[in-house]
DNA sequence: GTTTAGCACTCGAACTTTTTGAGTGCTAAA
DNA sequence: TTTAGCACTCAAAAAGTTCGAGTGCTAAAC
């Protein structure tokens, strides 16, 4: 089983990758020698395959269909065979640049966009984590008096990001109060990002000078509950996409793609997964963590805003899926993004 | 045809129906007189059917089948039969209030469960369009600015709304001059709705005064810009539970139906419509100005704050949908929103 | 005049059987 | 080592059966 593979056996393998993922159908050593123009015959083909099967890279579903490329096989394939292909047409180039930066200068909207962007360049599905929260940088606070007992606090980040949340007191404070506690936080906050500003204020609630006046108390306090949540979003575009792919016309496997998508919790930890190494990564099947992505791949690519990288964006795509024309997309993409979120 | 329907053959539709909901097959006669304790035999339930077909309100897929209800059999369910069922359990009640109330207070926050709610509870989708952002009211408006050309406005509107936008300067405001701006703009548009807001920028930016006044006049502009969008948000959620339904079990419908929700403005048409009319409405099937929406229902019901209509939202699932279960959902649903979103 | 039992008839769904053809593995010759 | 040849396999498609729920009609019963 351990024996090397041979470049013809690569040049086979390759051939039979390629087939499959282009029709979805267990490929014979017949279709093989006319598509791809080797000098050999079917039967020669067939040893080869025989070979490649006792490596554990080519399985067959039964004995007289042709052979389909297990995990193992597509892994090998994105490593070591797939490698020169890895540039873009400038047409989808193009369009890229030209649909994100339609979607203007919010952050928010520019990140949907290359999710649906990154969906349908690649006909699979797009998923972008936005940036974490926490990564993001301190620049002012505000509070909006609404009602008596409402507050509307403002989370503003220098890239433009806005966080807001309803607060309500239980005493009235006075408007005057309101603007000299986000003052006070603003000079105290300033540059930090926004896992030190909690920590900051963490440390402070406990602080002398903090205890014995009331108003910087409650600025504190109201300011850590703005702070309080980091919930991360995801935006998953092109699910029907998914649809389209053959190996899930089947509506029970559908279902259960669905249902698990629906859960965003998982597929965070997947992203989250791939946001510890740098640049480009691809998870196939059942080398994911998540159980219910059989069948399924992954291919992402961290993103940064200077030289921090903030978060991860990708495709996924049934486990058959062209790697060779996914990659340079999700690449490209992440660049570019990365680009635009740069605070100049 | 225009024979007008006897008492029987009321109880009788009523029979069809809602044995074609509970197992969306074909129901027959001999069916029908086990169930439901009529006291006739299959023959004569098999007249009374011929009729109702005559009438068009049964329709069968073929000569040795059962009968399926049509639109209009839905249509007369809905209006004249299906009457005193239209209260919630207790449980159901309470599980919608605790659901709702544990969302806190953020408007958009809330509106989102409230649609995942309808989704669980009904076991289709559940759909909540956001109030029109025009009908709002304004509270103030700040400008922050991010960096030397980069400004970000934010608008604060009296439920506690946000809505904020990043905008480019050709030339850089001072810090001073954007909290005059904003001081200057907050007098003039104290307590008008976004839609009097725009109609007031607008105005103003041809007046004499403001020619004159440079600042004011970018004042003006500025926040004209901020105002511009008023994209309508709208939650969709549990698209999951349609794939369980049988009647989509073929994958080519069930594609047909995602791309349908893909592009959210058919939904937008779709709602808006039903925001003509107050209180519970419901579209079946074909009367949908979708025609994509070809074997789907629609029922929804406007949400108020005060006694502005300012949103809608409901349930979409198939024609054989629960009705009298999802009515008194819908309904139960949307008066809770109002009452929730209503500012003290 | 309703209502119902009886019966012949219809037709899709489900199950079987047959046919087809792409694909395999092995053997022996090139 | 490669390849032609051939027997064999097996799923999928096509064709053929069977089954039964359901219908419509007629004539007897109420």
């Amino acid at each position: 089983m351990e024996e090397q593979l041979s470049e013809r056996g690569k040049r086979i393998l390759e051939a039979v990758i390629e087939d499959y993922i282009a029709t979805a159908e267990p490929v014979g050593s017949r279709t093989i020698t006319r598509s791809h123009e080797l000098a050999l015959s079917p039967a020669t083909v067939r040893n080869v395959m025989s070979d490649l099967e006792e490596m554990g890279l080519l399985a067959s579903p039964h004995t007289s269909a042709g052979r389909i490329p297990t995990d193992k096989a597509y892994r090998l394939y994105v490593n070591s065979i797939l490698e020169a292909k890895q540039n873009l047409t400038a047409g989808k180039r193009d369009e890229i640049r030209r649909r994100c930066r339609m979607a203007g200068k919010d952050p928010a909207e520019m990140l949907k966009e290359a999710s649906r962007l990154l969906s349908t360049t690649s006909s699979y599905m797009g998923v972008v984590m936005a940036p974490r929260m926490a990564a993001n940088v301190f620049h002012q606070m505000e509070f909006v008096k609404l009602s008596s007992h409402r507050i509307l606090a403002i989370l503003v980040s220098q890239n433009g990001t806005v966080q807001n949340r309803l607060l309500e007191t239980e005493e009235e404070i006075p408007q005057e109060d309101l603007v000299r506690m986000a003052n006070y936080l603003n000079g105290m906050l300033q540059g930090l990002t926004l896992a030190q500003v909690r920590e900051r204020l963490l440390a402070e609630m406990q602080s002398e000078k903090v205890r014995y006046d009331s108003l910087m108390a409650k600025a504190i306090a109201l300011s850590e509950q703005t702070i309080r949540t980091d919930s991360t979003e995801i935006f998953l575009e092109g699910q029907a996409n998914i649809l389209e792919q053959p190996e899930f016309a089947d509506a029970a496997k559908m279902r259960e793609i669905f249902r698990a998508f629906e859960k965003k919790s998982l597929l965070l930890d997947l992203l989250d997964r791939s946001m510890q190494a740098e640049g480009v990564q691809i998870f196939i099947g059942s080398e994911s963590p998540l159980l219910k992505m059989e069948g399924m791949s992954l291919v992402t690519s961290t993103y940064l805003t200077g030289k921090d990288t903030v978060g991860v964006l990708g495709v996924i795509g049934p486990t058959r899926m062209g790697y060779g024309r996914v990659i340079p997309i999700v690449d490209y993409t992440a660049k570019l993004i990365s680009r635009l979120l740069d605070t100049e």
